[in-house]
DNA sequence: TTGAAAGCGCTACCAC
DNA sequence: GTGGTAGCGCTTTCAA
């Protein structure tokens, strides 16, 4: 009772049960070559009373090929990734890759850890997200003859490698300058820490839009916090101690300014008539606040699927041409802080 | 130039470079059988020198184990699989599994197709997370021998097979106790719609918990909208619209709440003075807005967590008793929406 | 139109 | 302490 058969069959038992040549049944599977009809039907009659399944695995180790691309995140719970990861699916599964997501859990032995195990199992191609790699990272990659792409930087440049990312300096210039449009000034920005991803970026933007405009930065009016909705409380309350003039906050992301609206408003500021603010990212929240939240919109799914487009052009005998850098552009979203329809 | 030796060492290779057998190579590699430290050595030399490194789709080939989990998700850009992707991934990671995560896009055919892909590809274990799964999808993996788990399930009973669920009902009778508690009555619920995953659940908990106090549910002040932000604002609009008197309301989930609120606001009441509210999911948004939203927490890693160790129980030679049904009890958040200190 | 057999890279059973 | 070799399940020459 207990010992009934649980293997799988295999392409051999199809074979005897046909009575032909496991070549023969690799071919009606393959259709590489011609099978006379009635062998073909005994075979798929086998087939199907075994409930035949080819081993992915076996197949792999001959064809050296796994139909598997692997997307390596530092943490899937962070907001960003599972959007970034739709983009790639969406792009890879139509041409019968499956996606293996990996997350390193913030921790760059893990990366090294994961990007090993990956070679070791000879996956056809590997998406980074959201990683400042290494040149041993991509050695080990490269090593391995796996093509990958970088996506995500924070950094202004990088590495001989395909990679995507998004202008986020571009994208504080937007909201920026549409404050400074709306508003004139004067200006304040609460970015994050420095060094702490795109925090420098952001800021450049900032800079780089109050510059084009004519206008000086008054650096009592630049605070750096961390990227949260405290960060964004605390960098209200210190710039409203010093009281100085401010029509407008830019900040460098949704988060801080979400937390930023909260203590204006409990200062009894109205936002946006006594203050605007704008953030960046686009999160969910931001449309349930009240007031909504202007922000910038990154278009992660698009950039998921430009790092798998990339990769696709390098999959199997592709494209071996020299590295590839994309830049996906931003776009502003005006809501009631900066004076929007409120929508 | 162009021809350099790309393809990377195998044992053989590593074998002939030293000097030595396979065999032995695989069992300083294994460590299954002693090695003199001379040979060792050679070795380990040849494997540092050739930067060997195992094939694991031989190994599989061999072992019959992939040492790998797939874990099977709706829409990984839902919020709650993230979580319980990261609980799964903590569990299974130390013990020398990989988590491929498989997106099925929220539509069923594609969750077959996954199913079947999977078990082609031999994967250790399964965990499906969020679905009603059918007899067919189960067959799938029992038929390949594949041990699974089911979690997140919304309905009350479930199959055959090793399941987590987070007890809805209970957590919407704790929200329900509390209000009543609070403030007495009357309380109005705004559920999702009918047959929209928890919903019914969701509902029966508070019609529970009022039956329990002794309260009757007036059907006036029981509304069914989209999960949503705009479905909130909606069902307070047609609430506040009959004119009866309110002292509470108990919402589905949180976005619901959230959009409540907004609307509540808007009319000219104040939160939680003239109407208290909760949510379900203690979302992030819900620390965000003002007041912030008391909810229920469901402990998504902890589930993801309870899931894995189910598996772990039944991989490799493991248990094979049978089917176990665990549930993982919520926690109430007591925020300002229903006059908590507002933290 | 079909089959035999080599071999993908590895492990483990034998033998010595 | 060490080596030869069968075989995991499949694809693909080569031969008929």
């Amino acid at each position: 009772m207990d010992t009934e058969d649980t293997r799988r069959a295999t392409i051999g038992d199809v074979a005897a049960h046909a009575g032909v040549s496991v070549t023969t049944v690799s071919h009606v599977l393959s259709g590489r070559r011609p099978v006379s009809t009635a062998t073909q039907q005994k075979v798929r009659r086998s087939i199907d009373l075994l409930g035949f399944r080819p081993n992915e695995i076996a197949r792999s180790m001959r064809s050296q090929r796994t139909h598997t691309a692997a997307l390596v995140v530092p943490n899937i719970a962070h907001v960003v990734y599972p959007f970034v990861a739709r983009g790639i699916t969406e792009e890879l599964r139509p041409l019968g890759y499956q996606i293996s997501i990996y997350d390193t859990d913030d921790d760059p032995v893990v990366k090294a850890d994961v990007l090993q195990v990956i070679t070791d199992r000879r996956v056809d191609g590997v998406i980074l997200f959201g990683f400042d790699i290494t040149s041993t990272d991509a050695a080990v990659l490269t090593g391995a003859s796996i093509p990958f792409v970088n996506g995500g930087l924070n950094a202004e440049v990088d590495g001989p490698y395909d990679c995507v990312r998004s202008d986020q300096r571009a994208g504080l210039e937007i909201t920026t300058r549409h404050l400074i449009e709306r508003f004139g000034g004067p200006l304040a920005f609460v970015g994050g820490l420095p060094g702490d991803g795109p925090a420098d970026l952001r800021e450049s933007g900032f800079r780089r839009a109050m510059a084009a405009a004519g206008l000086p930065v008054d650096e009592r009016l630049v605070a750096r916090v961390p990227y949260s909705w405290e960060g964004g409380r605390e960098a209200l309350a210190q710039l409203l101690a010093k009281d100085l003039p401010i029509r407008a906050v830019v900040c460098a992301n949704d988060l801080i300014a979400i937390g930023g609206m909260a203590m204006a408003r409990e200062r009894g500021l109205r936002v946006p008539e006594d203050l605007a603010f704008t953030g960046y990212d686009n999160i969910e929240a931001g449309t349930m606040v009240v007031p909504t939240l202007t922000s910038v919109e990154s278009f992660l799914d698009e950039q998921g699927r430009s790092c798998a487009r990339l990769l696709i052009d390098r999959l199997g005998r592709g494209y071996g041409g020299p590295a590839r850098h994309v830049s996906i552009d931003t776009a502003l979203v005006v809501r009631a802080s900066s004076g929007g329809t409120g929508s």
